[in-house]
DNA sequence: TGCTTTATTAAACAGTGTTTAATTATTTTT
DNA sequence: AAAAATAATTAAACACTGTTTAATAAAGCA
């Protein structure tokens, strides 16, 4: 069986030369102008080839866009080490903008993007990977502050979402150079400004 | 010089046409998955007629996205008679919210759509069309706050990010579609919720 | 009327995503 | 080892795209 293992492997093999070059080519001139034929130029193989290894262009873009989310995933693991859920609220977000400004076209991709119509969420559609768990890890994150008195009065749901949605918000407008309208000489700091701004408030919460 | 003057409106006329197609389409099938040609078909002229009205399918684009501006400056004048800088600046966060969720392809133009590479800041750039405008307009809101005894111990332009990111981030997820991950039986109404969580802070503070 | 300018178009160019049929390479069977 | 079957890969085509060009039609003016 030796030789079909050896078949499969080159099989992955081509497949993952196909998304580092598609990876590199998106990020490097964004997803809309790279061409089946790029990607097909920097891997040396005709562009029909592709269509072997990927039903379209979106299947390689959502390739990609899971890698994000298990890219991100592995950063928040040192959360774990972080008792205090008021603590890991606000390292959640240091690590969020981390990731968001380090890797601001795989940012991008996830969660700026518009999103594929035809994304079928089929039976082996891992929400984990797709940024479910993030938010759920968020929430829970939330409801243990709450658990230790913060956020009275407060219906956590959406003021999760609210929470999630400001540094989402900084982080987005920086990406697609909205930031123009901030004060020059501030506009390279205002996030982690506003995430200053942002911890201020939640501990008073 | 009647006869000028009609050609000018004549002229003008097929400009705007050429607008109103393309504002349809972008908002309907959106700005990359709209051709010249569908612009054309649907005016019923030829395609190389609308390169003699725009240099490019951008500078389409770039009138669509001030005529959002003047449009959203619009709604905004009725904070003219809320004196309470508190109340304002709450006001102003529903407005915001109100006129994405209205207009959800033409905030997406707005605040989310990569801004063309080419985007000459010239001399006739009109900074408060462009969105300045408004965000200048947060900012002195929120500075009346401030005199007002509200948002004691904050920096103030970094917080005003915050405060607009916070709206920007609910509304952008939303749009694009990243709210699945919220319980379903909230996804509908978890802005208008957001906001609501978010006045509940802004008091407090 | 003929001449000039303007408005409009048809046609072409170089690019795109994707599909098809043909070709080459490899594995399996005889 | 030779032939048949299967898989991998490609070249070519199709129907699109944004944009430019040169040709045509229309309008205004002399």
């Amino acid at each position: 069986m030796g030789i079909a293992d050896r078949k499969e492997r080159d099989k992955e093999e081509l497949r993952e030369k196909i998304l580092v070059a598609a990876k590199s080519l998106f990020l490097e001139k964004g997803v809309e102008k790279t061409s089946i034929r790029n990607i097909a130029d920097q891997i040396e193989y005709s562009p029909g080839i592709i269509y072997h290894y990927f039903r379209d262009k979106n299947e390689i873009f959502h390739a990609l866009h899971q890698g994000g989310f298990s890219q991100m995933m592995e950063k928040m693991q040192v959360l774990r080490s972080v008792r205090n859920p008021m603590e890991r609220l606000k390292a959640m977000g240091s690590i969020y903008v981390g990731f968001a400004l380090e890797n601001p076209d795989m940012y991008d991709l996830m969660f700026i993007k518009e999103a594929p119509i035809d994304h079928v969420y089929n039976s082996e559609h891992d929400n984990w990977k797709e940024g479910g768990g993030t938010f759920e890890y968020l929430r829970m994150t939330i409801k243990e502050c709450a658990e230790q008195g913060h956020f009275k009065g407060h219906d956590l749901e959406p003021l999760t979402y609210l929470i999630w949605s400001a540094v989402h918000g900084m982080v987005s407008l920086n990406i697609r150079k909205r930031c123009e309208v901030v004060l020059p000489e501030r506009q390279n700091t205002i996030i982690r400004e506003g995430l200053e701004e942002f911890f201020k408030i939640l501990d008073r919460l």
